[in-house]
DNA sequence: TAGATTGTTAATCGATTAACAATC
DNA sequence: TAGATTGTTAATCGATTAACAATC
């Protein structure tokens, strides 16, 4: 069941707007799977400004982007609206992912099983150890690090994850990028040095641990 | 050597300044552990922003925010600064968290040595599974998540993070809002509700990667 | 027709970048 | 004094919110 979810995309999109849509798919999932959700037809953007937490102006705008899919009066049929934002998001599709470092982070990142449901497949894990190379996490096997790039180039794998202590991240990112990776999601705290036409996510767990404390620490003084 | 590092907070500091002051206080970290920057005495704003990426122009204004460390012409002290970053960020502190979830992504964060390093110690890592119940992760003791409140509210504990499948996050939230928690740092991919004067903090590492891939897809179309 | 809700324009708000006087 | 670099103001840019005509 190939469907036809088609839009456009002309203009400069703002970049929170991906990540507020992403945000509303995956409620729109969620939804789905529920009771009300199995029955109704259409969702408004107040309705959805409720499971999501953003502001409807905002949701209809974001739409608004990438065409018109809902109706006036109405509102927007979900099932639809669903389609068009996998779409849009890329999420229809599949992707090859690698994933280097098999610490404890790695392995945890391997038995995710998000990533299934949003399309990411882990076609090979890294890492340098002796001990590990050779052994298998969920059944998938453990390469070499030196390996990568060859690996990486060999199957055309476009998107990469960095679970590797913070002085490595730099030179698997390097590999990576050799072999033509385009994004990489790196949980390594530290900031990657990447050409242009490569997109680095960082995810640093204590850096988004610091902001949550710094707003302790700020309504402590005056309680806002 | 409890250094006095003072700074004023009047000012309604921008989003975003604190997750760049952030990168700034890990980026600096790194830079003093470097040879050249045991010898150091002062950095410019132009430096930092080399090694993190972040405009130079803003580094000055986030930190004016928070006072006058630099000298004209000079730049900042470096250990000074540091320290500085440290007492804004409030990792200058000891912080007491609890975490909820002893599964893989559980198991990885109870493991991440980032924490320590940042002042943030684990008190008790929570799960419903009898067959986990009263095991031990990395020495700390995985206790009866129907303890959780009470151990929060006893222990006084501000800091929570959550590490559960999605369907059970909203509850695990509630309970640690019911025991005291100010500060939610959260992994399930859902949208948690909660009260004024908490804050949620949420990564949804499927959400990330589609970030990544949106800019994949569309840079295909219009290579910009 | 009346009520609901979209798509879009206008108004507001906030954040980033540029520029420069102050000063080491 | 000349060069460097801060702290801060002004200019720009972008994102959010409000408002409303279009229309189901």
């Amino acid at each position: 069941m190939t469907e036809n979810h088609s839009f456009k995309n002309d203009k400069n999109i703002p970049n929170h707007t991906i990540h507020r849509l992403s945000i509303c798919n995956r409620c729109l999932e969620l939804f789905i799977e529920t009771e009300q959700g199995k029955t109704k037809k259409t969702i408004s953007s107040t309705e959805i400004s409720k499971i999501t937490g953003i502001n409807a102006n905002q949701i209809r705008k974001d739409l608004a982007y990438f065409g018109e899919f809902g109706k006036r009066g109405i509102g927007y049929p979900i099932r639809d609206l669903h389609g068009t934002l996998k779409a849009i998001l890329g999420s229809s599709r599949k992707w090859d992912i690698v994933l280097v470092g098999a610490g404890n982070l790695g392995k945890a990142l391997v038995s995710y099983k998000g990533f299934q449901k949003r399309g990411f497949t882990i076609k090979g894990v890294f890492d340098n150890s002796r001990l590990k190379i050779g052994k298998r996490i969920n059944g998938i096997e453990i390469y070499d690090i030196h390996s990568l790039r060859s690996f990486v180039k060999t199957n055309e794998i476009k998107v990469g994850i960095i679970a590797v202590p913070l002085k490595s991240a730099q030179k698997v990112a390097n590999d990576m990028v050799a072999g033509g990776i385009k994004s990489i999601l790196n949980f390594a705290p530290v900031t990657i040095k990447y050409p242009k036409g490569v997109k680095v996510n960082t995810i640093d767990i204590s850096i988004e641990l610091e902001r949550l404390i710094y707003f302790l620490t700020a309504n402590s003084k005056n309680s806002s």
